[in-house]
RNA sequence: GCUACAAGCCAGGCUAUCGCAUCUUAUUAAUUUAAGAGGAGGAAAGUCCGGACAGCACAGAGCAAUGCACCGGUGAAUAGCCGGCCUCCGUCUCGCUUUAAGCGAGACGGUGAGAGAGAGUGCCACAGAAAAUAACUACCUCAGCAAUGAGGAAAAGAUGAAAACGUAGGGUAAGAGCCUACGGCCUUUGAUGGUAACAUCAUCGGCGGGUAAACCUUGCAUGCUGAAAUGCCACAUAUAGUAUCGUUUGAGGGCGGCUCGUCCGAGAUACAGGGUAGGCAGCUUGAUUCCCGCAGGUAACUGCGGGAACAGAUAAAUGAUAGCCCACGACAGAAUCCGGCUUACCGGCUUGUAGCUUUU
């Protein structure tokens, strides 16, 4: 039986390549903190990759922008897995960014609300999918 | 015991649950699974200096450019560090003259981009007659009844950050280092001491400011690029097209920039278009850091012996949540690696120095 929580490379979005294929190609949508990058393809084994991102503009220091970049993974890890059985069930693939547009700081609690919102549009998006 | 200063060290802790990258050992068809180990900083920051390392270059000359600028040491090296010299400032002590105050000497602390203003050019706010080869007032001579004019003259005057060596005497129409004595400063030469900067003494010549963090002059030094370096493997391809120039009548390129020179030399440039951007090495143990002992040195630092410690990601790990404890947690996140400098910063500990207080 494998772990439920895990977030290992092979699902995070690595690829340089992947990822600018998502920012041109993909579709988006904006959840009051986040702002998502969402794209289905069906040419790879894994079902579901996710990257993180914080704008070096708003976020000036080095230290903040990792405290965000752990909040948004850990908020992530712990609720994707019902997403992921989705996928799997479906045979389809979705790779997914987070882009953090807030102002302040946030905290965690807030974090994992936000996430969880997302990840529900995405269940249902990924519901509509044939 | 408290306060101040200086130096050094530390930079919340523990437990539980979930999780991340690396390595090791097992295990597996398989980075599958399991266990274990260690996993951000004193500044990791700014990128301001200096190196290591790598690639390219490694005939040369001139010019330009950049950097540095008292001396010695240290070190791989520096604009760092240590020690010294000098300038200026402050405090204290002593001596002399003495109303105040001033002068000299010494000690301590600080300060200085500390070569050159006697090569040239420029600049010096305000005030002031005048800010550099100075005549406004006052002074002297001459002309004139006078007003005033011509000339001499930097001794006196308000200003200013800075005013044309100081004091005394001679000298003169009045004056002036114009001359003399003493003193001050700069410079030449010599002697002595010191590795040297420099100091002391003598001596020649001189005394019309400051500014080189203004240009500049002098001396010395200096290849460029920077881990997105670079090497290898894999994958993919287009030795295609158009235009211009060119193959000994030499396109173009290298030699840090320019000029010359020199070497290579058959392709070069532009337009439009196509492919790749994955892995491994570099990559973390090194001029390493800390502790102890011995030795050398005023010190920075060095040598020898012993012990301990040291992350390695690559869309980028080192985390999240909860609880408890306390001093209630600041500045802040490695990206090739070191040595410095600078800047940011809540608090705690240790040592030393100074002052105050308490007790014996």
């Amino acid at each position: 039986m494998a772990k439920l929580f895990t977030l290992k490379k092979t699902e995070r979005l690595k690829s340089r390549k992947q990822t600018e294929q998502l920012f041109r190609e993909g579709k988006r949508f904006t959840l009051t903190p986040f702002r998502i990058y969402y794209l289905f393809n069906n040419d790879k084994n894994i079902v579901l990759q996710f990257g993180a991102g914080v704008s070096s503009k708003i976020f000036k220091k080095a230290v903040d922008r990792n405290r965000v970049k752990r909040l948004i993974r850990e908020a992530y890890r712990l609720q994707k897995i019902s997403l992921q059985e989705k996928l799997a069930e479906k045979n389809i693939q979705l790779n997914l960014f987070f882009i953090y547009t807030g102002n302040e700081l946030p905290v965690y609690k807030e974090v994992f609300d936000k996430t969880g919102k997302v990840l529900e549009k995405l269940l249902l998006i990924a519901g509509e999918q044939k």
